[in-house]
DNA sequence: AAAATGTTTTAAACTTTGTTTAAAACAATA
DNA sequence: TATTGTTTTAAACAAAGTTTAAAACATTTT
């Protein structure tokens, strides 16, 4: 009992460094018992396969990910500081877990049947509560009428492209990891602004 | 000489078509070769590998596509009708590709060194002729100071992302493919105006 | 036209994946 | 101590991409 945590703990350590370091794909079951110093078969005792051993290391990474996300959509906060706070929230974490974009990255490229299975990516989406909320102050007037799943896609998108396309942006602009940075930074205050701007009444 | 073009060509479709169906990395060379009616082995005969056969197909598709979009940033057309074009012609593109979108992502999802080598994925890039026209007009004053890059990572991201995350968003709301191509459609509107938005002087 | 050369195609093997198996080693229990 | 259950091992398996060496075909040279 006390060998068995410790072998799984192993894999899974070994294998999450090595799918941060060289992505999914290009890291074989071989490669991770040799880091976690295991024999091959094991992998595939203690996670049944490959395929489930990825979403294990993904859905426990959102899951503690998630959490503050959702407790933000769900707060009772003033619309626009929520929107503010969420944003900056998710980009942060999305700056502090490279390995969370590289997993959705390759979720998204797999098959359409898997990604509606995993549970845990929906919990990086939207909730009941938010949508109402923009409804709701759609009809009072506080903000435009404003179609939520827009809406939301819109935050997304600001959100999480561009780490999706980091090394594009990196390339082109010749930025430097710290220049990444700083221009990510920038992108808390701005996309806010931009949202909100969208949705502000009148105009 | 004939049948040379012919079975490049064979090998080219049948592989376009199968990517397309099942994804790149669920489509094996044997796939390919039995569709294609040729030999495992003349696969890597006129395609030196399987990833090199899906840069040519991917480029080739790229250049196709990329043209339009690279023709209206360097038009002269007013900043606010070039932005409107751009992100009308470039979600037509991606709304008519699902195959592009799917070849970015895997792309994406690849190792970061192999994404700049690709000259390909640059082209549905940014050009110098339509930053220095954000940085011109910030001068002049007709629109606000404006980093041109953050400007069109935010086009980028709003033009693209909803796409590579279309099953979550279809899932999540039900959307049948129709009511997502509407959803899709609506975006054509809303895209231009929240960045122009974005960019008007004064406020 | 025949021989020589170059190009295309083939069948078979090779390497590296993920996965399974059957036995061995170990631990816990009766 | 013998039995049972769990963990680990070495070896093999199947499917993938790739390579090879020879055969088939086409072209050029003499």
């Amino acid at each position: 009992m006390a060998k068995n945590r410790n072998t799984e703990q192993k894999i899974f350590d070994a294998a999450t460094e090595l799918f941060l370091e060289k992505g999914v794909d290009r890291t074989s079951v071989r490669d991770i018992a040799n880091k976690a110093g295991i024999n091959l078969a094991l992998m595939n005792y203690y996670f049944r396969s490959k395929e489930n051993l990825f979403d294990t290391i993904f859905s426990s990474l959102v899951k503690k990910n998630s959490e503050d996300l959702i407790r933000i959509l769900n707060s009772d906060l003033e619309l626009y500081d929520k929107i503010r706070q969420y944003v900056h929230v998710y980009i942060d974490m999305l700056s502090d877990n490279p390995l969370l974009v590289s997993f959705v990255m390759a979720i998204l490229h797999r098959s359409r049947e898997r990604i509606t299975e995993m549970k845990a990516i929906t919990s990086l989406y939207s909730t009941e509560a938010f949508t109402k909320q923009i409804i709701e102050e759609g009809k009072k007037g506080s903000i435009r009428r404003t179609d939520p799943t827009q809406l939301f896609v819109d935050m997304l998108s600001l959100i999480a492209f561009p780490f999706a396309i980091k090394t594009l942006i990196r390339d082109k602009n010749s930025f430097s990891e710290e220049e990444f940075q700083a221009f990510i930074e920038e992108r808390k205050r701005r996309v806010p602004k931009m949202l909100i701007d969208s949705m502000r009444p009148c105009s």
